[in-house]
RNA sequence: GGCGCCGUACCCAAGUGGUUAAGGGAGCAGUCUGCAAAACUGCGAUGCAGCGGUUCGACCCCGCUCGGCGCCUCCA
């Protein structure tokens, strides 16, 4: 049974869907201006790997993600380029989607924008005003916070605790420093759709309120998103979901924590982000390799606490990795017939599947999950040394990849060895780096050199077989020697 | 000013009101090996920021202190 700690009572909580075997989850995507960085990957990668463990344990999900097409920033961008809107948001989700495409995070079952939904906000604004949730000033309409009863029960404030301290200036039209816009008159070239107050643009909360509603109905399972959105975004979602139905809106509510730098939050303001993108081109591996890198070390801090980013954590990842890829090198090599050792390998791999369940169950622990995956690392890896059937190698590999499709690991068939590099300084140039100059060898050269390698170990003619050891050492490919004389090898 | 989070070994990171505080990395010492690599074995917090309190018993519950961070403005 999975439970999920809820931002709205501070508990975990057991999961129990509106329908017994359908999830409806709503997760706010990025807003299209500028490229993603680090931080949004681990806000998808967590819902992803949510929505991942939900169709595991058998749920239907009916996954939701929207993109803010219409915002201040994405006008702002425009104006500076001299370009429309729609130019900018477009290059923004085809780049969203390269990136996403790069970790490997899955599409979800809709992306809605907040430009093809206006009919549904325009609605609900209006009803909004004809409940007295909302009034109009000018061209703008404003929700009245003080109208909601509830405001605050998400993020645990009192209205009075956020009058107190708000820093920003008033605008004199309001009727409470906090009320918010549900729409926004539009200056001249701006973006604007014609509305029963003017022409104007929504505002930035109402379109997520309006697109869940849209696409799962009024009330519905999981609303997630970064830490940040819990205020005031998610606050206002409510407060106007709510008021306009009288209903409950999202039932549980889920907050991944963030992506720092030195133990500081990554942010635009501060400058201390890494876009995607700028993390694969500065990989020496190959995109496959990279994203299962990223997402393990994404995935080895539960997703509510803070994660520090670093050139180390990353390599970490990355040795981890090296680890089970050895295993599944191991492993697809042939074995023997049904021996003993099979049963205690069928047993761990048991518990193992048992283990992952309980730690996913326990709101998504997947630090623990990857510490159950290194102990069965080890245990096969025993097995192997004591002799393993073909068959029994087969499931073990089989069970790592069933397993670990649940975070996107352990998918690959062939693998990469060496150290990932980080730092722009030292950033491989192509044609001299260690990572390109493997790619000089094809699989059957390098092949035929380890079979020199072989024939000269044969002969006892240990200069020659360790100069060709060293000679593909420097081309970054690794000789491992087999007890059977024998040898493999990887890049 | 308000709300909230965090502080576990050299580093990363789980966890529990009560037998030995997961796992990984690094390190050291071994086994194996022509050497290496990998794998395996062993070592490694007498303590879980500090101080009080509750309790038969707390790292885990409560309070305070120190340190770090987040939100209250756009933010994953």
């Amino acid at each position: 049974m999975l439970s999920i700690y809820n931002t709205l009572t501070g508990k975990k909580e057991p999961f129990h869907p509106l329908q017994p075997t359908t999830v409806r989850m709503y997760v706010c995507g990025v807003t299209v201006y500028d490229y993603c960085h680090i931080g949004h990957a681990r806000s998808a990668l967590v819902f992803d790997v949510m929505r991942r463990y939900l169709e595991f344990t058998g749920y239907q999900v009916v996954f939701v993600k929207n993109f803010t097409d219409v915002d201040d920033k994405i006008i702002k961008r425009a104006n500076e380029r001299g370009v429309s809107c729609d130019v900018i948001t477009a290059e923004f989700i085809e780049a969203y989607y390269q990136d996403m495409r790069k970790l490997g995070i899955r599409r979800a079952t809709n992306e809605p924008k907040a430009t093809e939904h206006m009919a549904e906000i325009i609605d609900l604004v209006r009803t909004l005003i004809q409940k007295g949730l909302a009034y109009q000033v000018d061209g703008d309409v404003y929700f009245q916070v003080e109208k909601y009863q509830a405001y605050g029960r998400l993020s645990k404030r009192k209205l009075e605790d956020l009058q107190a301290g708000a820093r920003v200036e008033v605008d004199e039209r309001k009727r409470h420093p906090m009320d918010f816009a549900l729409w926004k008159s539009s200056k001249p070239g701006e973006p604007s759709w014609p509305s029963p107050w003017g022409p104007g643009r929504p505002g930035w909360h109402i379109e997520c309120s309006a697109m869940s509603m849209r696409h799962l109905g009024e009330t519905f399972d999981i609303h997630g998103g970064g830490m940040d959105l819990i205020f005031p975004h998610h606050e206002n979602e409510i407060a106007q979901s709510c008021g306009a139905t009288g209903k409950e809106f999202a039932r549980y509510w889920v907050h991944n924590g963030f992506v720092q730098i030195n133990q500081e939050k990554m942010s635009k303001s501060l400058g201390n982000f890494f876009t995607i993108r700028e993390i694969f081109e500065k990989s020496e591996w190959s995109v496959e390799v990279t994203r299962e890198i990223l997402r393990y070390f994404l995935l080895s801090t539960q997703y509510r606490g803070p994660l520090d980013f670093s050139d180390q954590s990353l390599r970490e990842a990355k040795n981890a990795l090296n680890g089970f890829y050895d295993l599944f090198k191991r492993l697809a090599e042939p074995g023997l017939g049904s021996v003993e050792t099979d049963g205690e390998t069928d047993m761990e791999i048991g518990f193992t599947r048992e283990s992952f369940r309980m730690g996913m169950d326990d709101d998504l622990n997947t630090p623990v999950v990857l510490a159950e995956f290194q102990r069965l690392k080890s245990e096969v890896n025993k097995s192997l040394s004591q002799g393993l059937s073909t068959e029994a190698r087969k499931s073990a590999r089989d069970e790592f990849r069933s397993l670990g499709n649940v975070l996107g690991l352990f998918q690959l068939d062939k693998w990469q060895f060496g150290l990932i590099r980080m730092d722009s300084e030292r950033r491989p140039s192509a044609g001299n780096a260690p990572g390109f100059a493997s790619t000089l060898f094809s699989d059957a050269e390098v092949q035929r050199k380890v079979d020199e390698r072989v024939e000269a170990k044969k002969t006892k003619d240990f200069k020659r077989a360790d100069e060709i050891r060293s000679e593909l050492k420097s081309h970054g490919i690794v000789i491992e020697d087999k007890p059977d004389g024998t040898s493999r090898w990887k890049r």
